[in-house]
RNA sequence: GUGGCUGUAGCUCAAUCGGUUAGAGCGCCGGACUGUGGCUCCGGAGGUUGAGGGUUCAAUUCCCUUCAGCCACCCCA
């Protein structure tokens, strides 16, 4: 038998699971908090949709094969596409903006590093048909409140938002022309990983931008700020109009009282070439982790993949990083203590009476486990507090006779006899 | 896919210059404790030192290969 999953996935023992389902459910609470309605679609999709939209070099990092139909098939690595399809086949019927998120398990076929997984699940969620600022701010704001919903505050999570056509307007008042313009953004995407020089040296070889124009190219990354980039924006020929988007979105953010989260900073591009406007990404506040979730505005992409011409705006945010994020801020919850009572038998004789009480308890939705075979007082009540358990149960000869049962409160390490009566009522099962 | 670093018990780590039976803490199992848990004490199980090969009288230790993890690149859906 292999000693452990394939490279890059996951065993998720109950720690794990009781994590997963924590994470899981946060997504959920907030999605449906800001209304949006859950979706999903097959893990195995036909090759050619994903290489539509990315073209063919996405092959080599796909799990993909050929079916017994002979059809070309992937795993899904990302949603989108997906998405795209539903969405285009109900277009005219469906009221816009549609708000939907879904909980995609994804797959891609890369080496595996710490954060970065060959398996992960991820928290999509997209406002389609809705061209207007207050719809980035939406997604942004659900992002944050994840990260709070979680446990997490400011000094934990940022987020940071930047805007493509912020951008685009300030690298070309910098003397960018148009044709170099994704090579500016690459370089300013980078900013923070590679050293200035080398960027620099990147930027002016083969021509591609003279040494004045790299330079302040480049200082068009480090604006950081709002403020700054209003007053940047100034400077250049449209810049005020262009402006506006990031300024109401940031401004309705601050609205939610959200903006200890928001720092606007010109440096997020985010690699994708789909991206038409605002986008931002999640980071833990220390900077140690990959980013948490990364999104903004794509409101040519569902066109182009042959599907409804809408504007939309989403992210993605995947529980790998938040996993990690949130064990090492010591948020996560551990899968233990989730008994309501432990049943204990003293004798042989009375494990039928303990089965009886287990059922009864069991059947009004309480949480009850016992000893599978005859061990001593102090083995069960050992396991009953290795399990968590509120209360232990304790039926033995003399309660039995007298109809009831000693209830030992577990974490006050006091006892008292109760009734039958007592047992039937709230003696277990009333201080939930 | 490319390059670098690292692999010892379930986990975190020891083991002198290459030296004879690979240890400790935590965890797990049992006992002290035949009607009372947590604490304490005692005992036990658990290892192909990632795997394979090589050098050597002798390899956890040195060398090669391979696998895995981590880091960087690529990519970031």
């Amino acid at each position: 038998m292999p000693a452990r999953a394939l490279p890059g996935f996951r065993d998720f023992y109950p720690d794990d699971t009781a994590l997963r389902n924590h994470i899981f459910a946060v997504w959920r609470t907030v999605a449906s908090r800001y209304g949006f309605e859950e979706y999903d679609g097959p893990p195995l999709e036909p090759l050619e949709l994903y290489t539509q939209k990315s073209g063919p070099e996405i092959v080599g990092q796909l799990y993909h094969f050929r079916d017994r139909g002979d059809r070309e098939v992937a795993l899904r690595p990302e949603m989108t596409p997906t998405l795209a399809r539903m969405v285009a086949a109900r277009a005219r019927a469906l009221k816009k903006p549609i708000r939907w998120f879904s909980l995609p398990q994804l797959f891609r076929y890369e080496r595996q590093q710490r954060g970065r997984l060959r398996e992960h699940f991820q928290l999509n969620l997209d406002v389609i048909g809705e061209p207007g600022p207050l719809a980035d701010a939406e997604v942004i704001a659900a992002a944050i409140d994840v990260a709070r919903l979680l446990g997490l505050g400011p000094q934990d999570v940022r987020a940071r938002v930047s805007d493509r056509q912020v951008l685009r307007a300030l690298l070309l008042g910098a003397g960018v022309a148009e044709p170099s313009l994704g090579a500016a953004f690459a370089a300013i995407d980078k900013i923070e990983r590679e050293p200035r020089d080398r960027l620099l040296t990147w930027l002016t070889e083969d021509g591609k931008l003279p040494a004045g124009v790299a330079q302040r190219a480049l200082a068009v990354g480090d604006v950081k700020g709002l403020p700054a980039v209003q007053d940047a924006a100034r400077k250049v020929p449209g810049g005020p109009a262009v402006v506006e988007p990031l300024v109401e979105c940031v401004g309705a953010l601050e609205a939610m009282g959200l903006s200890a989260f928001v720092d606007v900073d010109l440096c997020i591009v985010r690699g994708l070439a789909y991206y038409s406007g605002i986008v931002f990404e999640l980071f833990d506040a220390q900077r140690n982790l990959r980013a948490i979730c990364g999104g903004g505005r794509y409101d040519g992409l569902l066109a182009a993949l042959g599907g409804a011409d809408l504007p939309a705006v989403g992210f993605g945010m995947g529980d790998v990083v938040l996993g990690e994020l949130l064990k090492a801020r010591a948020v996560a919850p551990g899968a233990a203590g989730s008994l309501d009572a432990f049943l204990v038998a003293v004798t042989a004789e009375d494990t039928p009476a303990v089965l009886q009480l287990a059922h009864a308890l069991r059947d009004r939705g309480g949480r009850v486990e016992f000893s599978l075979k005859e061990q001593s007082i102090a083995k069960q009540l050992k396991l009953a507090s290795a399990r968590g358990a509120r209360f232990a149960v304790i039926i033995g000869p003399e309660e039995r006779q007298r109809g009831g049962a000693v209830v030992r409160d577990l974490r006050r390490g006091e006892e008292r006899a109760v009734s039958a009566a007592e047992l039937a009522g709230d003696a277990v099962l009333g201080g939930r």
